[in-house]
DNA sequence: TAAAATAATAGACAGTGTTCAATTTTATCG
DNA sequence: CGATAAAATTGAACACTGTCTATTATTTTA
């Protein structure tokens, strides 16, 4: 068989990721399959793999998808935010965990061989997620400090990164801990003003 | 065929945890394969099934064992440490992350169906490491704030891994971050002395 | 219209976790 | 010792998986 008149590649591209996400978020990483995929929207797993070459780069795209996603849910929520956008900042990153676990999780979970690299344009939007906290965190920091703004903010990711995670997976419910998003603000807070005027 | 004479259910049980973390250590955790376990120990993939009843049990009970060289890894660290323990036990975490990433991130890779509990005699193993951290924050802690320890332990163990993931799965290599560990212990330190004396 | 390029297929292969009836070994007891 | 009950072990079968590839169908080009 050839093109089918009714789908450009580019469309038939769109059509994968769109549905490998929808199953992603539904079955969760561990339970995705690629066939299953396939099959939903109508073609044959031959033709997955004729787009996307390997699973891993089906993924790799998927997964692009969800940072886009992310960053879009931070922006909207920085622009509608009252003054505080730290806590904002933070409160963003854990409800687009908490809404959408399986696509969030699978990002982590992906773990790509060393043969495999990740295509540039990948890593700029994966990039953007980074630079909207660099952003906020410079805003933020007396003028002296900027110039650590983006070492500072790649490590405030990190902690808030750790706390969400305990918080998914279900680490922090088993120490007991309640409120895993003020902790994580908390520590974040100190970073920002490490010392207290006296 | 009958019981072995050479081995007890209970040898049978440690057999198999022990070639399958050595198993997991070699080839990650999206590559093990119960089948392989048996087969290295010389039973049938059947033994393995009425042993352990399924997949996820068993990888709860190797990861559970790499919990326990865990927490002897930061032991034996502290107990050979000079003054600064809270460095020991940030250098600690990363160390044996580093020099065991596969069966480390194993712990974080495998998610538990929501039906299978995890043994209670695995969680009392797994909260060691927690309690270790906990006693080393309470120690450093000014004696006012010492009630607070086990909850700002829980959220420095978190920070730190974090830092660690990230470490690990390439992250901060993409943000072109070097040092992740220093960067950890700084995080850790501002929230260990809030206040510096002016 | 003929030839070349592209797109899509689905069967084959080597794996996987899981189940379970059949079999073999061990333990027990008269 | 020998028969029987209990326990342990097996491996084939099942329904999946990702991946490869020869074949077929459609479009585009010459």
């Amino acid at each position: 068989m050839g093109r089918r008149s009714d789908h450009s590649r580019a469309e038939l591209e769109r059509m994968i990721i769109l549905e490998g996400h929808r199953q992603l978020a539904e079955v969760g990483f561990s339970r995705f399959s690629a066939r299953e995929v396939a099959k939903r929207i109508g073609y044959s797993i031959g033709t997955l793999y004729n787009v996307f070459g390997t699973l891993d780069r089906l993924i790799l795209a998927i997964n692009t998808r969800t940072f886009q996603l992310w960053a879009d849910h931070l922006r909207a929520r920085l622009d509608s935010a009252d003054g505080d956008r730290i806590r904002t900042l933070v409160e963003g990153y854990f409800s687009f965990a908490r809404e959408n676990p399986n696509l969030w999780m699978a990002i982590y979970d992906h773990r790509l061989p060393p043969d495999v690299t990740i295509p540039p344009e990948y890593e700029e939007e994966r990039a953007e997620l980074t630079e909207i906290v660099t952003r906020e965190v410079a805003a933020v920091l007396p003028a002296a400090a900027r110039a650590h703004a983006p070492r500072l903010a790649r490590s405030l990711v990190a902690t808030v990164h750790g706390h969400c995670i305990f918080a998914l997976n279900g680490t922090f419910a088993l120490m007991g801990e309640s409120n895993p998003l003020e902790l994580a603000l908390a520590r974040v807070r100190e970073s920002l003003m490490p010392s207290e005027p006296c």
